[in-house]
DNA sequence: GCCAACGTTGGC
DNA sequence: GCCAACGTTGGC
């Protein structure tokens, strides 16, 4: 089983957005990067849990826990010609995007801060957010940083 | 296959 | 709003 940490910026989709939703779950459409992309399709596996985390707003920082609830299947935003996300080079038969479906687990007591992840830079320094220039949007963690991550919780 | 130009991300 | 970093595009 492997750790994840997704972002996502809340004025678009917070983690109260996915407290509020059916099931605490939605499918997480608009992946448009290749190695993301790659990550869901041949790594990314039922039950494997993420951190949730908030970008480009005021405080950065990790906000809950979501798992995986369904593996790697066609982005139907691709095909929509009104969506923002739209692809007019990806054909029906060969869907170049996938998305997978996340649920909330639960939110964080409190938010553990991108300064705060900072800090703890001497047991985190491989975390792949903290590194320079890093703009993946999904990107891997050990077993080792997860635990440590919540211990700060 | 190279690489300059361009667009996007995301912290500040 | 700025700008560094990086991915993608497209001419050659």
């Amino acid at each position: 089983m492997q750790y994840w940490l997704f972002k996502s910026e809340p004025e678009t989709f917070s983690i109260d957005d996915l407290a509020k939703a059916t099931g605490k779950t939605t499918c997480w459409d608009g992946v448009r990067n290749y190695q993301v992309r790659n990550f869901m399709r041949d790594v990314m596996k039922r039950g494997d849990l993420a951190f949730f985390y908030h970008s480009s707003c005021a405080v950065p920082g990790i906000t809950g826990v979501i798992s995986i609830t369904r593996t790697a299947y066609p982005d139907h935003t691709q095909f929509d010609h009104e969506h923002v996300h739209y692809d007019a080079d990806s054909k029906p038969d060969t869907p170049r995007w996938l998305m997978v479906d996340v649920k909330l687990e639960r939110k964080l007591k409190r938010i553990i801060t991108l300064d705060e992840l900072r800090q703890h830079e001497h047991q985190l320094k491989e975390l792949l957010i903290l590194k320079r220039g890093n703009r993946l949007s999904v990107t891997p963690l050990s077993s080792d940083e997860w635990n440590y991550i919540l211990s700060l919780e």
